[in-house]
DNA sequence: GGGCCAATACTG
DNA sequence: CAGTAT
DNA sequence: GCCC
């Protein structure tokens, strides 16, 4: 066993075949492969060993065509790739494997050793391991964890008479692992996630979502999964169909037609990347052999001709799937305050999404909006339409996605200008007259960005890129803002539900209902009766839930009671 | 078998 | 109402 | 696809 107690990790990918070849040799002769993913800096340590693809080592061991060797990396890893630098792990060509098998020696040498460049001098960078790492977009997928307080759940509920235990508990410790490392149930969950993501290109929410639920609840198991059945009995979300994919997986190390690509599926996700364009319409233009928007506007213009936001989508489709460091989330937070102090000055405004949960990057900016003792929304609302009119004078507000006749009085020949570029014509529609929100593209004046590099997937194909507003290198790039209201009293459930995630809020719901309680931005309620509304902590109080920070209200990696059979 | 988070805004 | 968004 |  030459690689007995090692541990790999494979850069920049793991994925070519000839990769998956390396892996089954390191495997065989005893090592482990820590996959790449977003928690790996809490696996590895300093006697990891980096094995770096060998197209990027010069004959001198120094990494060459950094740029690309950069580009390979998933886009929102080059963090962990720069703490990989500072922590200055030992990195080897992955050559050496085959030196090592055929000496039948495991040996680094300092001349093995691989010069890794500093990446950027981001010295204010914080190693911790409490990062949450999130993709762009809209859509976009999470995995993390939340915290509930598992005295809830609708087994006690039933019988809240005497205090129970939790079985669960006792249970998971007693399944202690043996040889197989918990870490292998990544692997698991990243054949289970890619299952998701294709339920969902098809349409099929409900199965993508299982199919999620059951990959969340493998990764926060405490346990290294043996077999199908043995998930099935201990965890939740996991069924007869799963449980059968685990078995298979566990043998084969693969499923039939798992790496399968299909083209039908990359065009549907390629418009779902744009705002405004849903599984609908994506699979509609997929059927009519749509490629590219250029072709959806030739051919489906009435797709087109009252839904101007959908331009701006396309338009902005590279900048606004580009992750947005949560430095620059400030940085918007405090442009946005100047003006609004010269607006209303008793007005205040709040970074919210995942900027509140502590993310190192986010997908959008979320701002909340509010003033002391003022439960007028229309009051609020024409402060920020005010707000966002001067922003767009002021050349920072780039497009706005949402309209009032107000913005439209300014805002249109922007929208006309697009349809010209478009090509097709503009239909009208009336604009209401007052606002409760606002989605915004958004730009900081002259700022060099941007050390985040753009996912290849969400790249404009060329027949596209004519209606590109995307910002070039070196350039500001335009963000996504939404602008949203509370009312004074509603504060705490507003923050609640603007903070989420999405996945926390949703387990939220299904814990009030099951107290046959609500809850909404406007508060929690029993028999529409409102409990309370204004305090973040009162609410999670009355639904039993302990109060947790926001940084501990991402997904779904629960401490909600495991099944319990 | 039915439901899978809730509420709200806007358009075809 | 269905679809897309938050 | 899973849970009730």
């Amino acid at each position: 066993m030459l690689f007995y107690n090692k541990k790999f990790l494979i850069l920049p990918n793991a994925e070519s075949s000839h990769m998956q070849f390396i892996i089954k040799l390191i495997k065989k002769n005893g090592g482990a492969i820590v996959k790449w993913a977003p928690d790996v800096m809490k696996v590895i340590d300093r006697s990891s060993i980096v094995l770096i693809n060998d197209s990027y080592v010069d004959s001198n061991n120094k990494l060459k065509q950094y740029d690309i060797f950069k580009r390979e990396l998933r886009p929102w890893l080059v963090t962990d790739w720069e703490k990989v630098v500072d922590y200055r792990l030992n990195c080897v060509n992955i050559k050496k494997i085959h030196t090592w098998l055929d000496n039948g020696n495991f040996k680094i040498t300092s001349n093995d050793l691989i010069e890794t460049i500093s990446v950027e001098n981001s010295g204010k960078r914080v190693l911790d391991s409490q990062n949450e790492l999130e993709l762009s977009s809209n859509k976009r997928l999470k995995q993390n964890e939340m915290i509930i307080d598992n005295n809830d759940n609708p087994i006690e509920n039933k019988s809240n008479s005497g205090e129970s235990t939790n079985p669960k508990r006792t249970e998971i410790k007693s399944v202690t692992s043996d040889t197989n490392d918990i870490r292998d149930n990544k692997f698991l969950a990243d054949a289970l996630q890619i299952l998701s993501k294709r339920c969902g290109l098809k349409g099929e929410k409900f199965r993508a979502r299982s199919y999620q639920l059951a990959a969340d609840s493998i990764l926060k198991a405490q346990f290294a999964i043996k077999s199908g059945h043995q998930a099935q009995k201990n965890m939740m979300h996991i069924g007869p169909s799963i449980s059968r994919k685990i078995d298979i997986l566990l043998k084969e190390g693969t499923l039939p037609g798992l790496s399968v690509k299909s083209e039908k599926d990359d065009n549907i996700a390629y418009f779902m990347g744009c705002h405004n364009i849903g599984i609908g319409l994506a699979k509609k233009w997929e059927l009519l052999k749509i490629k590219t928007f250029k072709e959806a506007l030739e051919k489906q213009p009435t797709d087109f001709q009252t839904t101007w936001p959908t331009l701006f989508g396309i338009s902005y489709y590279e900048d606004w799937s580009r992750p947005i460091m949560r430095e620059e989330c400030e940085e918007h937070l405090k442009t946005v305050q100047d003006e609004l102090r010269l607006i209303d000055k008793d007005c205040k405004v709040e970074l919210q999404g995942s900027y509140r949960r502590g993310a190192k990057t986010c997908g959008d900016i979320d701002l909340l909006f509010y003033k002391e003792g003022c439960d007028d929304i229309a009051q609020l609302g024409k402060v920020i339409e005010d707000l966002a009119i001067s922003l767009y004078e002021r050349n920072y507000v780039q497009c706005f996605l949402l309209s009032s006749s107000k913005i439209a009085n300014i805002f249109d020949d922007k929208i006309n200008e697009r349809y010209k570029v478009a090509g097709i014509e503009r239909k009208y529609r009336k604009s209401n007259e007052t606002i409760k929100k606002l989605f915004l593209g958004v730009k900081l004046p002259n700022r060099n960005t941007d050390s985040l590099k753009l996912d290849p997937k969400m790249k404009l194909k060329d027949d596209d890129l004519f209606l590109s507003l995307n910002s070039k290198a070196g350039e500001s790039v335009c963000r996504r803002m939404d602008f949203f209201l509370s009312r004074w009293s509603e504060l705490g459930a507003c923050r609640i539900q603007y903070t989420g995630s999405t996945d926390y809020n949703r387990k939220m719901k299904i814990i009030a209902m099951n107290k046959s309680m609500k809850i909404s931005p406007h508060g929690l309620f029993k028999d529409d009766v409102l409990l309370e509304s204004f305090d973040e902590r009162k609410i999670f109080d009355i639904l039993n839930i302990k109060y947790v920070e926001p940084e501990q209200r991402v997904n779904t990696v629960t401490l909600l009671p495991d099944k319990i059979k």
